[in-house]
DNA sequence: TTGTTAATTATGTACTACATAAGTATATTC
DNA sequence: GAATATACTTATGTAGTACATAATTAACAA
């Protein structure tokens, strides 16, 4: 699905550094060994002399594992494994510039099934206070013109942010921060003044008072714009 | 969220390495200059004496952008911006063993929110095959002895991988196979036969004969046995 | 016990040297 | 003159050495 830049669409021959194996040989050392965060790991010279490598490439290896969060590394105490921090190395990555229209459009897709499916665990873990909040969001709304696009797409952020923060879970609420940028790079272009026929105070209402099924139909018709760029 | 090893929960004072900082300053070099896909890079000794270190230490942040597909490199010709392959670094990171229990569970429900989202674009995007192929599945396992583990969780697997295959977004597919090894060590533990009352051939007439609703509810019961495991 | 100092050691950084592959220019052949 | 072969150049890839730095340990003093 990888777009290329070139008209033919073949794969280049893969140019395999010494770093590149001697990571792939450290996650497979890691994994084998059944390491556990805190646990040592063997001395960046034992490590090198095992790898036959020089302590530069290991070094090359060990900063990408240092970067995932996987190792720790203090001087003189040694490296140890830690719980990497899993979305860190796709904050970096998320640009939509230099990410590729297919795969940006998958993660619109993916964007807008999280939101769909959000309904269920919403419902457990919703709260007064959180839906008072939430309220207040969509009420803010209300008195500001609807034509100033910046408080619009200002409040559109608060609104789902806050409906993925209610949901408790904070992997789910950086990816959805994460995939910010991209919504608004795929929906910048268009000009219509989005918003289908539920409005974001009609949702709260329907957190209120609704089920679930009645909450997700909401749901479905708030983002029917968004759906409309879905194809087969 | 992220549970600490030791009882004291204080963040360790941050011990930022030239190369974490010559990483981030190529990052933001990168953004600041609206580098694209295919733009040639300045090379390796003049961002290294642009920034004032050691090449040694650019090539470790080098390293780590080669890692996520930002770069490649090429003898002589220097270096290229590129498309990143965004979930790659995810896939190295994602391991049951390593990753702390707060965030597996945060994964766990990412999924099934998924799982309860798909349906909007299944329906857009399914076809006659894709659903005679999925039935395939829901029919082997009835010739087969429901207490054969091994099978069932094998065709639990194919089954609901089939189901993101039938999306088109091969973003999600790679994710779901990503987070397949964290269903697997969560529910692993537990000794149920698993299973709601809808099967997955009740899923699969669903989406043959009935709606987007109602084959969302069905999954929704179908899940139901995942769904006890997300507490208030 | 507490506090200070010195020795030790593994990581962090810098620098040099050379190998290697991929362009570039030159020379050779027909 | 076009095509091929050759030598040259250059930026990345790898190795090795040297030293700075911080954290740990040990020894010692109050």
């Amino acid at each position: 699905m990888k777009k290329k830049l070139s008209t033919i669409d073949i794969e280049p021959v893969s140019h395999q550094t010494m770093a590149d194996i001697v990571e792939l040989k450290l996650l497979a050392f890691l994994k084998k060994n059944a390491f556990k965060p805190g646990d040592a790991l063997p001395k960046e010279m034992e490590l090198a002399e095992a790898l036959g490598v020089s302590r530069n490439i290991l070094r090359e290896a060990l900063s990408r594992l240092r970067m995932l969060g996987m190792v720790d590394t203090k001087k003189r105490r040694g490296m140890v494994l830690s719980s990497p921090d899993i979305l860190g190395s796709l904050e970096k990555v998320m640009d939509p510039l230099i990410i590729d229209e297919s795969t940006l459009q998958d993660f619109f897709e993916l964007r807008l099934t999280l939101e769909m499916g959000l309904a269920d665990i919403l419902f457990i873990r919703k709260t007064k206070k959180d839906i008072a909040e939430l309220e207040k969001i969509a009420l803010a709304e209300k008195v500001r013109d609807k034509n100033d696009v910046a408080f619009r797409i200002k409040s559109e952020v608060e609104f789902h942010g806050k409906i993925y923060r209610m949901t408790g879970n904070e992997t789910m609420q950086r990816f959805q921060t994460m995939l910010l940028p991209i919504f608004g790079h795929l929906v910048s272009i268009e000009k219509k003044p989005a918003g289908g026929k539920v409005t974001h105070l009609d949702l709260v209402n329907l957190l209120k008072n609704g089920s679930r099924e009645d909450f997700r139909k909401g749901m479905r018709e708030h983002l029917e714009h968004h759906f409309k760029r879905i194809v087969k």
